[in-house]
Order: C-alpha cells, then sequence, then structure tokens
DNA sequence: TTGCTCCTCACGTCACGTGAGGTGGC
DNA sequence: TTGCTCCTCACGTCACGTGAGGTGGC
C-alpha cells in the first residue's frame, strides 16, 4: 500500500502544504501513520477522505463541520440537513450582496449628480439614501390627503354649477383649508434638508419653506448652521429632536 | 458645540461600543477631543465622518481603504475607481456563491440516488462531478467518430442496392471496423468505474468492459480492488498512471 | 554531501466580540 | 453612594499564510 507524504497529499488535492498540516493538527484529518523521523504518511485511504473534506470546503463548510460529519456514525443522518443549510447560507449571502450591489449602484449615481464633490457629499448621500422610505411614506400620505380634498373641491363646485346649490361647496372650501394647512404642517414637521456647503441637516424657517422655489427633490433655502442659500436637498426629519 | 460619548455616537450609528473604540485605534476615526479623564468626545462633524465611515462599511469596503479615503486630500479622484473595484468584487463574491450553490445542489440530487450511503459516497459524487466535464468531451469525440462511421455504412449500402456497385460498400466496410477498433480502444483507454462498495476508482479488464451489461452513466464490472461486482459508476480515467 | 521537503513554533490577517479588572461621571 | 458607562489589556474567532530555524530522507 503507498503512502503519501505532506506534499504529495497536497498536489493531489489541490491545497497547500499548511493546509494539510493545519486539518491534521485541528484533528479534521489524522495521518493513519507517522514515519520514525516524525512525518506524516497519508494512506490511500486518508487520501480519499482529503479529497472529500475539500470538496466540502469548496461549498464553504466550515472545517469543524466537516470534522464532525467525518467522525459521525450516520452521517446519512445529517448530511441533508447539512446541505440544506449551507444553501441557506449560501442563498443568503447572494441576497447580502446583491442588496449591497444595489446601494453602491445608487451611490454611484448620485455621486455623478453631485457638483461640488468632498467626501461628505458621501454622507449626504447616505442620509438621503436611508431615509428615503419614510420620505416616500411622507409624499404617501400628503397624496393620500391632497387627492381627497381635491376630489371634494371639484365635485362640490360641480354640483354648485349645475344645481345652483352653493352650499356644499362652501363646507367643502372649510374642509379643504383645514386639511390644507393640517398637510402644509405636517409637510413641515417631517421633512428636512441638507445644505450643500456644510452639509448640516436642518430645519428651515416656516415661512422661507412655505414661499421658497423647488424642483420635486430641492428647494432653495438659507442653511441655519452655515448661511448659505442655494438648493438643499429635501429628506426625512420626523425624528429629529 | 455638543459633543458625544463612545456610546452616544455608536447608537446614533448603530454600531458597537468595540467598533467605535477599535476605529479609533486602526486610526480610522479618532477623536477630536478626550476628556481629563481619558474618555472619547466626539463632535458633531466626528459624528458625520462615524456615519460615513458606516455607510462605506456597509458596501463592504476594508476599513484601512475608508480611512485612506477620509484622509485624501482629492477624494473626488479616487472614490469612482475605488466604488468600481468594490462593484467588481461583489460581483465576483456573487458568482463564486452562484457556484458553491450548483455544486451544492448537483451534490443533493446525486446523493438522492444513492442507495448504500456512506461519507465515501461524496468523493465518489465528487470524483465523477469534476471530470464530468472530460467524460462529456469523450462521449463527444466518440459520437464525432461514430456519426461519420454511420453514414458511411448506409449511404454505401444504399448506393450499392440502388446501382448494383458493391465495392463502395466493402471498402466502407473496412474503413468502419477499423474506426471501430480505435473507438473501443480510444473509450477503453479514457473511462475508469468507481466501485460502489470499496469506492476505488479502477479500470476493468477489456473484455469484461466489452461484453458488460450497461445504462448510460454505469456499467456492471467486478472490482479490481475488493473483487465486489455489481454496477459501477462510470467517470474519466485518461489521466490515470 | 547537496537540495529538497518537511517539521514545529510563533506571529499575521480581518474586523471585530468577549470577558476581566479598574475607573470616570452623574 | 450607587449604577451606569467607559477605559485598557488580552485573548478568541476563522481558515489559513508567512517566515524562522531546524531536520529527515533521497
Amino acid at each position: 500500500m503507498s503512502k503519501y507524504t505532506t506534499g504529495e497529499i497536497a498536489k493531489l488535492c489541490g491545497i497547500t502544504v499548511r493546509t494539510v498540516q493545519y486539518y491534521d493538527s485541528r484533528d479534521i484529518l489524522v495521518p493513519s501513520e507517522l514515519s520514525e523521523g516524525g512525518r506524516r504518511l497519508y494512506s490511500e485511504e486518508d487520501l480519499k477522505r482529503m479529497k472529500i473534506v475539500c470538496f466540502l470546503r469548496e461549498l464553504d463548510l466550515p472545517i469543524n463541520t466537516i470534522g464532525q460529519l467525518l467522525r459521525e456514525e450516520h452521517p446519512e443522518d445529517v448530511i441533508d440537513l447539512l446541505l440544506e443549510q449551507q444553501e441557506q447560507s449560501l442563498r443568503a449571502e447572494i441576497g447580502e450582496r446583491r442588496e449591497k450591489l444595489e446601494k453602491l449602484e445608487r451611490l454611484q449615481r448620485e455621486l455623478k449628480s453631485v457638483e461640488h464633490f468632498s467626501v461628505e457629499s458621501i454622507g449626504d448621500i447616505a442620509h438621503v439614501m436611508e431615509n428615503k422610505k419614510k420620505l416616500r411614506r411622507i409624499h404617501g400620505t400628503m397624496l393620500g390627503v391632497g387627492i381627497p380634498l381635491d376630489i371634494i373641491e371639484w365635485a362640490t363646485l360641480a354640483y354648485a354649477i349645475a344645481t345652483g346649490i352653493w352650499w356644499p361647496f362652501v363646507v367643502g372650501l372649510v374642509i379643504i383649508i383645514a386639511g390644507a394647512a393640517w398637510m402644509v404642517n405636517y409637510y413641515y414637521k417631517n421633512v428636512a434638508y441638507i445644505c450643500p456647503q456644510c452639509h448640516t441637516v436642518f430645519k428651515p424657517r416656516f415661512w422661507e419653506m412655505f414661499w421658497a422655489g423647488h424642483t420635486p427633490t430641492t428647494r432653495k433655502l438659507t442653511c441655519c448652521a452655515c448661511g448659505h442659500k442655494g438648493f438643499c436637498v429635501e429628506t426625512y426629519g420626523g425624528d429629529r429632536s
């Protein structure tokens, strides 16, 4: 029966000598014999087991798990479960990377649209990205209240014109004004802006915000921290003290 | 200007106190001030930077890279490249996991079709899986030679029947016999079988293999190592000494 | 005898986590 | 004073890689 040295078994299994020694030290695969000089001697049987170890290692199973499996009396009882778990774990890892990739790509896109770049811009983008969902919920609520108000306005107006009965329109107008006031207040309380100069997240004064020119994602404001006036990116600001 | 303690900044950034301390020790983010008692005090500016560190960490950028980026005079020059690299690296990692998943699923399928399970079965499956491509190439070559031979046979036979001229068929027959002999030899030299009893990869005797009953992937043979007779899985065996 | 291989410490990698034992700050 | 928080070692995790200094085996 031929015996393999550490180097031979390493080459046959496509791993390093150090790894073979490591598997011995960790009791994953102990050589079946030692030479008089203290050298590891691996049998044909050992080689087969090492190939199994390497194969399972390629599936990212932890070496301790592999070691336990090899020592198991009835490996068929656990192997299915083990592989199932490993499958889940690999799928989870792929999912994580995918999410990271998505974040990364969003960051790359946003960075391209930034004019005066500094590291702080990354922080701004991160802040906006992390609060995007909450901001979307605010905008959703606004629409959910705004659209019914609009319907009331036009419906009562049409009714008044068609029938000459104006009191529903007047009642509607009161509701609309109250609703609009609530909306503006709600909006003001839940958003904040990021200064492109000093990168502070701030809440502007009410009336400045009310009258300020804006785009769908920015608004022309004066920063409370540095006094810079310019277009500031809107973000969620509802959880500020 | 308010100052944050280690615990406060940890909570605000969603990390542990230990991580905050670790980032200090590794010079990723050193607090801008220390109290008289030696406690870390983080400024508003520090908080912003910590959030950037955490955000980039969520993209799996190494902390040293993040540290260098924050110390960079012109981060805009490197950030694009860095993110590009990170994107590649994430994609590569996803690719790796996908391959591992495929391997895992193949192993699971194969294991289900094994009757007498032992850990060595895993080794057998691993061997077959790793040599599947080579075996497929052998089968491909066999078809590439066999189909032309078949065409020669039928074409010359049809020609003979239609015209009464038989010599092309006789010449064809000689070519076919020579080709078939080469094919059998080629096949014999390039395949081996795995014994389901002792899990040895062996080459059977020529005539036993020639006459043995078989399925697409197995053949009924006597193992050279343990003498067991049964259906053995076919695998590539061309690189054996 | 000369190279080559192998041996065992012992430390490094990576980004922290986990105690231990002591202390600051309200 | 009491809890809570924070401090610094120092060691652990995971699967090895990398020398250093010494030796077996052909």
